[in-house]
DNA sequence: TTAAGAATAT
DNA sequence: CATATTCTTA
């Protein structure tokens, strides 16, 4: 169906989200980075409430093999190399959080994927490896994993689309339900249209894809605990878009008690923020707003700057 | 419990 | 880099 085609195109086009939408309100607090920094330790989330049972087995006199400390990262030696640890930093003594800290994990919103379907459409299939899209996503923090790992399921989701399409219907997002496939499943894949030649390998793909509005991305952080309204409403309708507004600051702490900034992780949501001062590269669009955070440390959250490329 | 994302291995 | 598998966590 040709109508088609110029249909998903307008929904497409209309759905690209503002600069504004994306636009995340919350500040961000603790990292992990801070946490350790600070030699916090674990303020694991105490049980509200009476659990069923208590968990915790601990294994009477065996090594302690990988445990795991909840958001704690876990003080990994990656630099077993003979080589002696010369150039690590400048303190010898402490650690060096920079590298092999773990960042909070990435949540694939549905602009987010938006922009990364965007980025893949327009480099084609070919040039369409996790490099390459992460520098034109130009998302700050974004990482090359971030891509690659969400590039593998997508790669999984297009096979399954394929066959989807060539035994049944079209590819739209309420085909799969048709199709035997569960529409619940793959939430957020389903939230963008799928470029026809994605699924016709065959198919010369052109560049008539538009250029992508600038984009920030929300990195977020939250717990268990139902707290802020992140998460994006998984309507596999063509639902404009969720501007939800994480306003988790005005409420206050459940017992009505001040509580530290720093030493807050639990139960207090984290939106960190990825936006997207990148340099403008050869073909990169330059974001207009280019707000980095940075603790007070003087430390950077989330570092990863992009200037150095690869 | 499930699922998303990350880590790790091939 | 791609893919498979496993692990952690929301």
């Amino acid at each position: 169906m040709r109508e088609d085609d110029s249909n998903w195109f307008s929904k497409w086009e209309d759905e690209l989200p503002s600069p504004e939408e994306l636009m995340p309100l919350s500040q961000t607090l603790i990292t992990p980075d801070l946490a350790l920094a600070f030699n916090i330790p674990n303020p694991h989330q105490q049980p509200l409430h009476n659990h069923h049972h208590t968990p915790p087995p601990p294994p009477p006199q065996s090594a302690a093999l990988s445990s795991q400390p909840n958001s704690s990262a876990e003080f990994d030696s990656p630099e077993l190399s003979g080589a002696a640890g010369g150039g690590s930093g400048g303190a010898g003594g402490s650690d060096e959080p920079a590298r092999t800290i773990k960042r909070p994990r990435l949540v694939w919103t549905p602009q987010l994927h938006k922009r990364f379907v965007d980025a893949v459409a327009h480099l084609g299939i070919k040039n369409a490896v996790p490099k390459t899209i992460m520098q034109l996503m130009s998302v700050d923090g974004l990482t090359r994993e971030n891509v690659a790992s969400h590039l593998q399921k997508y790669r999984l989701y297009l096979k399954r689309m394929q066959g989807i399409s060539s035994n049944g219907g079209g590819n739209s997002p309420a085909a799969l339900s048709g199709s035997g496939m569960d529409a619940a499943t793959d939430h957020l894949f389903a939230s963008s249209p799928v470029p026809p030649h994605f699924l016709h390998p065959g198919r010369s793909n052109s560049e008539h894809f538009l250029p992508f509005v600038p984009v920030a991305a929300t990195m977020q952080q939250h717990h268990h605990h139902q707290m802020a309204v992140v998460p994006p409403p998984p309507h596999h309708h063509h639902h404009q878009q969720m501007q939800q507004q994480f306003r988790h600051f005005g409420s206050s702490p459940p017992n009505g008690q001040f509580e530290h900034p720093f030493i807050r992780q639990s139960q207090q949501a984290q939106v960190q923020r990825i936006g997207a001062p990148v340099r403008g590269s050869n073909g990169v669009v330059p974001p207009p707003y280019a707000d980095d955070l940075e603790p007070a440390n003087g430390r950077k959250v989330l570092t990863l700057f992009p200037t150095g490329d690869d």
